[in-house]
DNA sequence: TATGAATGAGGTTTCATTCAT
DNA sequence: GATGAATGAAACCTCATTCAT
């Protein structure tokens, strides 16, 4: 009993310094970010963090495991939901939208902050871009396979180029003053994913 | 006649100057690079980097510049070249990719130390990001006007969409440890984006 | 109790700092002054220095404030423990000259070190200097109310004059390879603010 | 004729360095002081300084010496013109203050920033304040000699006070906001210099 | 003689991390 | 486990001075 009150302090604890980092983060950016102001919003002592994570760089990676996770198994377990591969890409794209628009300093931290640093983004990449890159280029060459998509395009550029396209897009909804909301934009850039950029015969939109 | 020669050591002092930054930031990162290194590696004494540039951060700007300009107004060079839309939007994938695959230290440095906080980016998105999204985007909407491309997508959305796809593909090339040629994946990109990821019925390719 | 003794230590270790400051200030010059050798000669880490101090102008500051109103109170005590006025700043004068005869390393800070720039002359003489002409100033006033005193002389000129005869004395004390004691200066110099330089009929000396 | 023509640009140009520094040092104070600020104010280049002066502490002392020499070889003329040993120590020091008023910022110069270090005050001492000292106690001496002074005070003693009460009352004068006119100042204190302080019986002021 | 571009030594301060309590 | 005072490494930039022209 004593132990599993205890686990929940420390997962409690745990979940409050992970937010800290996160506002503290997308407020000053990674490096501006003060180890005590992330200890100070979390309410504990600086040397407490220590207790917790093995240092600045961890509470970054932390971060991203922690929601990346989260993240890739809502968008898998949204593409098992549908059958058609057209309907599991928009799925994908759609959660990864709505993911995102929902916390706007997590949004930051996961386009800016993320990736400072060749060395980080290396794990990054290797970690979780690359498990949201097999996801995508799984879709798409099931897709192929059972003839619902093109067969000619290499489905790793296909999968960057999604990836990609979706990725400008918060980017820039993240950095802008006054951005549009995201989940918008879904649909246009699956039309021209989807359909493609030019106009076709017979078939005008 | 000195005023000139002068002029070109001058001009030659600040290319090598520039030319040291891009290689130190990019083997050791923004954050990590020295400016010491930075003056070693040009061959000049710390103090003569501040005759050239106020500082640190102004070299990773004037890097930006420096090539951003140049590689803007050839793209714009490449799609005046040719009438039809698809070849303008061709023409400027193209370049882009070449662009950077000719120099990659200058490519890690556009890809990530460019990038590594939100004031620098908006300074970057605002600026150079802003004038190539533009450049698009008018491509685009010619295109739509001219009836070769869909009319129904936000140019907007196309041009960040575009931009992504091309930008991810770089990023990939710059992190790998054994990079397939950027100039390959030119041809498959623009028949996705041209065209879209669908299979037509009665064309399959 | 914990928290008195760390009280104590604080104090301390904040005393050990200042006097670290008067010894290497005297012993180098402000300018030439480490902070380093500040933190070595107190016996603490570099940063230590900047979790009591704000920075060496603040330490010089300090050093200051510290000692000029201990001096201060130390000075209006001794002037308020007798009546007559000429006694009040015979006691003034002794007490000003024997302070700083007790510690020549804080001498050396307040007569040289502190006078280092306008801007902290600025606020040395609006501070503490100013206090201290004003408690000369009120006793030469209320001798010349007494009739004790001329009543001739502008009180500020008085006050300045006094402050500037006792005040060369003492950074002749100070720069002097084989300085003469500078209590034995007290008396002659008052005979002669008191008396004036000119002989007397009929009251030779 | 080549020889006197060039000597006097010369001269000229030495004045106008040490002219421009005296501007500067007082602006800026000595240590924040721009080698490059005196050049441009001199119109030279910055190297140019140093074909006439050894460095910046060079500047420094030839600003005392070139001016400190005048005003002494003025003071003791002016002492020498008159035989009461009273209207001799009036000379000098209306002399004094009246050297001071005519320019600020040498003015602000000789109180301040000439005394920014001990090693550089050591020079000072030793050498110009020294020999106007000397001036003074030739003066006391002589008076006490010659029985219009009193023969008890040491003569050096009253040399320092009253050098040091002159000169405490310039510093206030350059630190002032707004300052009133020294020359006012001399009557005064030659009055409490010379009669002393108490207030005399059957010869009330 | 004059120039001014180039030099390069030098130091305060910050802040992630540690560890005695 | 929690604290927070203490640590100390680390680097950008300035600016007096030099010297090739």
């Amino acid at each position: 009993m004593g132990g599993a009150r205890d686990s929940g302090r420390r997962e409690r604890r745990r979940a409050a310094i992970l937010r800290a980092a996160v506002d503290v983060f997308a407020k000053r950016g990674y490096t501006a970010a003060r180890m005590r102001e992330v200890a100070q919003s979390a309410g504990v002592a600086d040397g407490t963090l220590y207790l917790y994570f093995a240092g600045k760089e961890a509470l970054l990676i932390a971060i991203l495991e922690e929601h990346a996770e989260g993240f890739l198994a809502r968008a898998k377990r949204d593409a098992n939901r549908v059958a058609d591969p057209r309907k599991k890409l928009a799925a994908v794209v759609s959660r990864h939208l709505a993911s995102l628009e929902r916390d706007r300093a997590l949004a930051h931290v996961f386009q800016i902050e993320l990736r400072h640093s060749r060395r980080f983004l290396r794990q990054v990449a290797r970690g979780q871009v690359a498990k949201y890159l097999h996801l995508i280029e799984r879709i798409v060459r099931d897709g192929a396979a059972s003839g619902a998509f093109r067969g000619d395009i290499p489905p790793e550029v296909t999968a960057r180029a999604v990836f990609g396209a979706i990725d400008e897009l918060v980017t820039g909804w993240v950095l802008a003053t006054r951005p549009r909301p995201l989940a918008e934009q879904a649909g246009p850039l699956l039309a021209l994913l989807m359909e493609g950029l030019e106009a076709r015969l017979g078939a005008q939109r």
